[in-house]
DNA sequence: GCAGTAGATTGACATCCGTCGATATAGCCC
DNA sequence: GGGCTATATCGACGGATGTCAATCTACTGC
């Protein structure tokens, strides 16, 4: 936790407090997934057990600008605009995506990495 | 499909039916993602996406025979025994675990290459 | 067959989650 | 400032999901 609290959300990409990877020394065969951790990485793919929200990755990252504004979002998928934006809000506290204003506009980039952190926690399950 | 519903279980991680993507030659940029793509995808992370089923993955993943029986799941999850059967059989749906029983007891093992696919997914977002 | 055991299934319940309409906030332009 | 537009937030509603106790099924061994 630590700094990443500071702007009122928990950002589950973010590596784990060390502490509780403590009961190191181990071979590296046992430790499976503490509840904590767990319930973590379990933040991430909650975020994309949506498909609505795969479709909205799927448009962000499919721009060649790499980024989208809401008002090209709400169009493909049929949901209305505030359900968009709550979509888009589980992405940004997921640590996927990336909100920018600018002027009246809001813009949706994907952080660099993070579905590749993704596939990580997979690998290292 | 084909085979694949035989057992009578939609697995997820099977390819789509081609005929969703007949909307081929276009240059590659721009086919986001159909609906039903999305709500296929999704089932796998609705499989992921609960902490008490990334342990019971771990467990799984990190058992030196390959496999686990459901009498040595029940103990580290805080969990009833009708529960872990519940999480283990979304898992098996969703393509992830493979069940064989033998004799009395059932033994659940990761399908191979299903996290892969899992992480080529979101690389092919 | 009978008792015992491992695991799956059912039904009920509480909670979570996606969606919407209504409203609030914030920036632009006249 | 006042109207307008883009987006976020709120409150409510219905459907999905995780959990459990009780029950059912299938196998083992006597």
């Amino acid at each position: 936790m630590s700094i990443y609290c500071i702007m009122g959300v928990m950002n589950p990409l973010q590596t784990l407090d060390p502490a509780v990877d403590a009961s190191c020394c181990v071979p590296s065969a046992k430790p499976a997934l503490s509840a904590e951790e767990a319930q973590q990485k379990a933040l991430v793919f909650k975020a994309l057990a949506d498909p609505n929200r795969l479709r909205l990755l799927s448009i962000v990252k499919g721009e060649e600008a790499g980024e989208s504004c809401v008002c090209d979002l709400t169009g493909p998928l049929d949901l209305g605009q505030p359900t968009v934006s709550h979509h888009l809000k589980i992405l940004v506290e997921a640590g996927i995506l990336h909100r920018e204003k600018r002027g009246t506009w809001a813009y949706y980039s994907l952080v660099p990495g993070a579905l590749d952190d993704v596939a990580g926690i997979l690998s290292a399950l």
